[in-house]
DNA sequence: AATGAATGAGGGTTCATTCAT
DNA sequence: GATGAATGAACCCTCATTCAT
């Protein structure tokens, strides 16, 4: 259990990881000052420092902040009871709630620290949303949503690389209005399907 | 005609705009500063300054040169006499030799640009890659390999987010051994083709 | 009261207004660099930084310095019991200690300044050395020293413009054999008493 | 006799001063470029350093220029037949209409330049500028305006004072309405007149 | 004689990081 | 443990001046 000590420490160490997350998104990671962060979370910049080491190690902290956030909401649509295909067309399409408007470079910058091997990020997606994914795409496949000659690596990639560009603002409001378009193409390609 | 001085201001203007993308590419924007450029370009930091007047305008016309550039490879792939699908998977796969390791950054940066009214990289994407796009998927609908149904806008936007994903090396890497199925899937989905 | 840390702060503040006015004063304003204050100031530039925001704020502050330091001697002189010619010759031709070269850029910044609305220097002078001012001039009425119908504005004007000029090094040695006449003129005027 | 050459020559100088001159008593010495400088007198750089050797040169020659263009008004002036006091209103509050609004900086520069020995500006200024002061002051001794016992230094200084100062565009507005009072002083001291 | 091109030196400013209390 | 103060290094940019044609 934690103590008063640890608590505030805990508390203290989210406080930076929001200021952080927030000032990335709207402004990307290199703009973004430790200043301003310490300002925004109230703290003195060596505060940052005590708890990160550097500002390269407090953005690896943030990522992890920001993916454990966010599998969570993947997890429960996983395991919701809504059919296959809606299941992925929300996967595609539902920006997540915290990020209304993501600022590219932190997104891109995440997706490098995603692809780097060993670290958090590569850890906890590994851990838990791949097992999803395999789950959901048995479950698709079982359903005939899926064409079971296709391997995993490659639906997953498909769906990974659908979600990411949904994540940027000027693409999704271009894209919105095709929705519809866009998901047959996922489900049927560009040949469509036979009626 | 060019006399000997405007061929050779042209030359050099050449120089620093392929080191400044050559660097651009490689580390992003933001993290290239105009005395790398200088160096790598073999000209003093002032000479870029004389030739475009400030970063902000050097990267605009980084941007320029780059899709002046490529758009040209793009217009002779679509006029050349291979198959609708030898195409498409050129298009997707195909990294443009001079982008060998393209940045994250400079690519959105690019794309946000790209995004921008009125700037030459929207007017030359509009007047000639936009043209062979649509010229490009008639041709693909009388062959029967598009639905006819589909927007033409639906099409592109697959299309761009397959050629911007692979422009990545982290992802072209990991992906290329699944070119298969990838194509496969922009061609008929993951429910896959029935026969 | 302040503490140990705001007291070294000020200490630190002063010794780069001190550095800063010296320079100004010696080789004008914008030939001295925020590089040199700080060698002088045996500070890093950034911490010039830390306390003023740029150079426009800090030269702003070194005005503020100055007036103040030079006001209080004024508020003395007006206040002391020497006959009302003498504290008008000491107006006038009593260099401040502390300039002992001021150097024309630097003053006339100065004056600038002194001239904009609502701005420090412009306050401290109204509340401060206008109504001493007004004072000395109704004790050289009362003594018969000063013609009542003259305006207290006129009168001022030539006192600033005289001071002014003695603040110069250059025309201070050329025209300290002439302070009798000088003074003479001031009284009299070019046409003389009238004995 | 001056041939084409020379006459084109000469010609192509005074452009430069005039641009010069103007861009001076805009901005401030300091504050205009030679970059500046050529672009507005039509010519490219280096000509400037063609015939001015460096921008103190340059300067210099500014000042000269300057100099010569207003001492000539003033020996018109002097030798006019209007009356003594009213020369002298003259002298100091009627601004050279070429400079109707000089700049700070480069008004100052120049008294520096002015109080350096051995140089043109001083020259020109004892060779024609002190011979007719001293007229005029002969002048208003014999008419009874001028006090005998006054060193002529003493009131040439005094009058430089006044007229510099006129120069000033803020002290000029504000001193405006005081202008009768001002000359009131000069005549007869801020003891004012026996009637 | 005149110019377009090029540059070394320096200026103000910002930032991640460390020091000292 | 937390902070205010301090800094070295780097960045973008400007300018007087020189080079080469």
């Amino acid at each position: 259990m934690m103590d008063g000590f640890q608590r505030r420490r805990e508390q203290k160490k989210q406080d930076i990881l929001e200021a952080a997350l927030a000032l990335f998104m709207e402004y990307g990671v290199q703009k973004v000052s430790i200043s301003e962060i310490a300002q925004k979370a109230n703290v003195s910049q060596v505060t940052i420092y005590n708890y990160f080491e550097s500002k390269q190690k407090l953005t690896s902290g943030v990522f992890g902040y920001y993916i454990k956030k966010t599998s969570d909401d993947f997890e429960k649509l996983i395991h919701s009871n809504i059919p296959f295909p809606e299941k992925i067309k929300q996967i595609i399409f539902n920006k997540k709630e915290i990020s209304k408007q993501i600022h590219e470079e932190f997104y891109h910058f995440m997706m490098k620290e995603y692809a780097t091997e060993g670290n958090i990020i590569e850890k906890i997606y590994v851990e838990k949303a791949l097992p999803y994914f395999a789950k959901l795409f048995e479950e698709g496949k079982e359903q005939g949503y899926v064409n079971p000659n296709l391997s995993q690596e490659a639906i997953l990639f498909y769906v990974q690389m659908l979600k990411d560009y949904m994540q940027r603002e000027e693409v999704y409001q271009k894209v919105l209005p095709l929705t519809e378009d866009i998901t047959n193409i996922f489900f049927y390609g560009i040949i469509g399907k036979k009626e």
